[in-house]
Order: C-alpha cells, then structure tokens, then sequence
DNA sequence: GACATTTCGTTAGCTTCCAAACATAATCGT
DNA sequence: ACGATTATGTTTGGAAGCTAACGAAATGTC
C-alpha cells in the first residue's frame, strides 16, 4: 500500500531535479536564441566578462564540465569571434581565454537573465531552498565519491 | 558585502540540481555501459517491462521528454533488438511499443540499480527530502508555465 | 641527462536533449 | 462530403554532456 513502485516514480527527487534543470534551461535557451547563444556558452563568456583572462582548465573546472566538453563550447565563441585562445608563453600547454572586442559588445547587448531565477524561486521561503540546496549537494558529493572509488581501486 | 555577483554562483540550487543530476546519471551509465544501454534507454525498457504495450506519444509523457527526442531513443532499442515498434490498427498514426524476447532476457541480466537512489540519499531526513521535492517541483512548474505563456500568445 | 609520469587540449564516437519542418492520419466544422 | 485543424512520428541540425585515446609539453625520478 505504501509503495507500488520502488524505483525511479516521476516523483523521485532525482526526476524533478532533471526536471527543473531542464526547464531552467529552456527558459535560458529561447531568451539566447535571438543571439546565437547557448546556455554553457553563455556561462563562459559570463566568467571571462567577470574574472578577465583565465587559463582554459580553470574554466572547465569552474563550469563543472570535462575538459572534452569545454573544448566544443570554446571552439564554437572562438569561430563565432567572441572570445580568443592563445597558448600561455610559460606554460605552451595551456591556452589562455579572454573575451574579444566583439565578445564585449555582444555581451553588454544580452539581456538580463535574472529574470530566470526569479520567476522560479522568488517567494519560496529561504529555509526550503537552503534545505533543497543542502540536500542536492549531500547527494552529489556522495554519487561522485562513490563515482570515484571505482576509479581508484 | 551580503552578495558579491548577483547571478549564477556555483551555491545556487539551479547549478546543484544539474550537478546532481548529472551525477546520478553518470553512475546509472557507468553501471549500464557494459549492457550497452543508455540511461533513458534503460527507462523505456523499465516502463514497456511494467506497462507492458504501450503507445509511444504516452511513453514521451511518462519520461516527459519530447517526441522528437523519444524517437530517436526508439529507434536505438528497435535497432539492437530489444523493443518492437508496430503501427496500431485503430489509429495508424500511433506505434505501439512491447519488449521483445530478447529484451526481457537482457532485462533480467541487468543488475538492480536502486543501490544509485540508496547512495544519493539514503540517512538524510526524510522531511528534508520532501521539502527539496516541493521546491523542485514548485520551481519546476513555474518555469514550464512562463515559457508557455510566451508561446499562446 | 634520460625515461616515466602527469597535465592539458583535441578528436572521435556516443547519448540525451531541444526546436523546426515535414508527412500522414484522424477529427472537426460546416 | 470536403477542407481545415489537430495529433503522431520522423528527420534534420545543433547544443551539451560523457569516455577513451592521442599528441605535446611539463615535471618527476633515478
């Protein structure tokens, strides 16, 4: 009578995790179409606009994405002219990020994403959200731990 | 001195909720990678294992993935043999899936993937769960309703 | 100094997701 | 009964993610 169905019910925390981070996203998708813009690209260049010249790996590992990933997203802001790589002199593994001219001007031209956030948490009580928050990061330090162990050994 | 960048640190529970998960669905492929199956893959084989047949326009509203998407996943299972996809009598436009013999013989190969939930979130309060799921999905439906505003008219 | 290991970026191949456009089939309106 | 609309599935094109394997550069080790 409790449970009909132990696994992965539409109402399991990991579904509606997916859930909303899908739908955040697509919120964030259709306001960056007009620009020719996606989601993560849109982070990158958010990161070089904040924190200036930055090495590539610490892009990847401030975005969360394997390098493999951050390669494409830096491939496609270098051919759209957004942004440039040039090896580091001291360093010629490494490749040096940093918005172009034109990666500026398009960037003071997007508009405000707050709007994302707002229309999705404005007005939840503060604990709840510090209380999701804390669950979501428990849970995820404990997958990728045990992600790792099989790793390692 | 309260906030430092108003937008997406990597505290806020939109870049938790992705975090966790892809980080659920990385260990769900690691552990299906040698069946060769996918995530969602594994999904619709869950479904098709439990529904029985099932017409594949509902079978996008259970795993609430559009059509498009699905029929790709389709086609995958239907290639490697594992589900049928046949139009249904009465109305030619719907196909209707069903596991074949050889699906349900990998089916019962497959190991038991609770053991991912259990590591996520086994131990943390219960209340704290529902709370994460109330915010999730309160989240998760006021962003569905915006972008549908902006498409009816 | 020479060889092994680590680090960084790329490529290739795959899954998962989307939107837009298309074809077909069913249904609705009149 | 005929034309318009809706419903279903596919295709195409693209973003975003992963692993595995590779080359080149830097670091360690001996």
């Amino acid at each position: 009578m409790k449970e009909e169905q132990n696994q992965p019910t539409n109402e399991s925390i990991g579904a509606w995790a997916k859930r909303c981070y899908f739908a955040g996203r697509a919120l964030m998708d259709s306001t960056l179409r007009p620009f020719d813009l996606g989601s993560t690209e849109w982070y990158a260049l958010w990161h070089l606009m904040n924190d200036g010249v930055t090495v590539q790996r610490d892009l990847a590992r401030i975005l969360c994405i394997e390098r493999a990933t951050l390669s494409g997203v830096i491939a496609r802001l270098v051919r759209k002219g957004l942004i440039s790589q040039v090896p580091d002199h001291s360093d010629q593994r490494q490749r040096l990020l940093q918005l172009t001219t034109s990666g500026k001007k398009l960037w003071n031209k997007l508009p405000d994403l707050t709007f994302i956030h707002k229309v999705a948490f404005d007005g939840i009580d503060d604990d709840a959200i510090a209380t999701a928050i804390m669950v979501l990061k428990t849970a995820t330090e404990r997958l990728d731990n045990f992600s790792q162990e099989g790793i390692k050994k």
